[in-house]
DNA sequence: CTGAAAGCGCTTACAG
DNA sequence: CTGAAAGCGCTTACAG
């Protein structure tokens, strides 16, 4: 059997209820025992067991995360690997594990959340998404249970930490007017998802901004989030259409496209793109500009913000938590 | 406070261990028990407390993820998310939840592993990368605590799932040589990687078997997983060599790789790679043969299998756990 | 500064 | 087929 905190205590000729005091390094304890109950625990190679630990405490010290559908060709997005690494960073140095909801479709994710939260195996989640309907993201929500959405929530007053999706598109569209462009097209997503709306109503801006006549068909939306996609469309764009530039609001659908576009015309064609993570660290390999969605401090500023609304919540103060990455234009 | 297995007993009129039974559905209770007993807790919207469940049964139906060094460019590559849908969709259908290790080094690496296993966390462990020397592996093999690896672990006698590496490189080594090609080059990548080993040895061995004399200077190794990596290579052996065409051992190395070689030839070179995902489904999008090394079918396979292992564990019987997925060259 | 006791919410032999 | 009792390994008031 697993060495237990009766053995450590035994051993050290203290109470069980000291031992425990000296695992959370509790003030009130004389720096005497801790020593000695410390040498015995090495010496005995223990460790909590957390699962007790959690039962007596109410605590797990656990996030869960909660993806979107797998069929959702947004998950093989590399914006996820990204993301995980910023969630890992703070959850390591803060002693929270992550584990990850799992189901294929929306009732079987809805069911791994209501288990995750009915079964106090968590502490939070964090969602790593923001579509527009969500009966997830609602059930939680009106659970009142600690989350924080990257992206931007539907719902009013949930705690997100998201790309200022607008004010990106809106200075990458800014970007291309000042280069000369005029006729700038726009190639979107899936318009369920808040972030594609959100880089169109900048794009809008940035036009309105500069005195040039928005049209409805500079917009190519409802698309998915595959390099297949926007090689098809740039095929068929190059051959009928007269743009000078476009904003592509995702960076698989850029690379498909740009291959797509050079396949059949003659002219490059500057495209200005998002990217999630530096696939073109080397300035030779493509001199496109992008903005770098920065999804490692998504992650990272979602978990930190999460464990601050869990002790809020503790403590019972009202607060609001939302914040913007700051983002910037590499040319 | 939240429902327990008492306050469902009690309105039941039953002992608590009879709802633990209806709720395992334990065929020595009788249906009208069961249903009297079931109705009770969806009117009272009972929820078990899992971590109750696991402290008493010293099960936690949660297995834990090892990934490899969030500072590893491996990491970033499309193989993870496939992965993750094959291992959480075996995960939803069977009930168990799965949890990452958290870390970016090392040290915490293994810190996050000793505290799940001793910690009684979880019932195994999944390891997402092989590589030649793993404290991590090593560590978890001396406790004997069940796992499976994806890829070859450098250990005997670790149960695995895993590409042949060797014959997919053969056989597209091959495939190459039967369109006539005879100088063939081979772009590695990190040799700490096993599957790197593995596929250059079957790249040498068909060229072996095809009687073309291998020689030391057709191998480029040594590199990591990153298309700017591809394309400096392309541009540098494009000027200086006369290669007839490569089989390229990462997706993302190829896909720099490919664009490199047009930068600066006229003349397209032939590249046989290995996919993690279907990037190009569109067969206009990209007419280069590949292999797809079945990212999905690894995760599936990895936690069935370990399934298979904690149950062989309790039957303590002596069975080896190994396993090649299949894979098929689409031309 | 430390200890004895009760309790967290389940499960598991044991008994009938 | 069902129940009473003990126990899983911690933590938390309470008392001193």
């Amino acid at each position: 059997m697993a060495v237990t905190i009766k053995d450590v205590a035994k051993k050290a000729g203290v109470a069980p209820s000291t031992v425990t005091r000296v695992i959370h390094d509790s003030s009130i304890i004389s720096q005497k025992t801790k020593d000695k109950v410390r040498a015995v625990m090495e010496e005995l190679n223990y460790y909590p067991n957390l699962n007790a630990r959690s039962l007596a405490s109410k605590k797990n010290s656990i996030i869960g995360l909660v993806f979107p559908d797998a069929t959702d060709a947004f998950y093989q997005n590399p914006f996820f690997p990204t993301v995980m690494r910023g969630l890992n960073e703070v959850g390591a140095n803060s002693n929270y594990s992550l584990q990850l909801t799992t189901g294929n479709d929306l009732t079987s994710r809805l069911n791994s959340v209501q288990r995750m939260i009915h079964g106090r195996q968590v502490d939070g989640l964090i969602f790593l998404y923001a579509r527009k309907n969500d009966p997830i993201l609602e059930f939680v929500h009106q659970q009142k249970f600690p989350l924080v959405v990257i992206g931007k929530p539907a719902i009013e007053n949930i705690p997100f930490v998201n790309n200022n999706n607008q004010q990106m598109a809106q200075d990458m569209t800014q970007y291309l007017v000042e280069k000369g462009y005029n006729k700038i097209g726009f190639i979107g997503g899936d318009p369920e998802q808040q972030f594609i709306n959100d880089r169109l109503l900048g794009y809008k801006e940035a036009l309105s901004n500069a005195n040039i006549e928005f049209q409805e068909d500079w917009v190519y939306n409802d698309l998915s989030f595959l390099p297949e996609v926007g090689y098809e469309l740039a095929q068929h764009i190059a051959k009928e259409q007269d743009f000078d530039a476009f904003v592509v609001a995702d960076q698989f659908v850029a690379t498909g496209f740009k291959e797509g576009w050079n396949a059949v015309s003659e002219t490059e064609i500057p495209v200005i793109t998002f990217h999630s993570f530096h696939m073109h660290e080397n300035a030779n390999f493509s001199s496109d500009p992008y903005v770098n969605i920065n999804a490692h401090e998504l992650g990272k500023g979602a978990l930190e913000m999460l464990l601050e609304v869990i002790q809020n919540q503790e403590e019972e103060t009202e607060r609001v938590f939302q914040r913007y990455v700051d983002h910037e234009i590499i040319g």
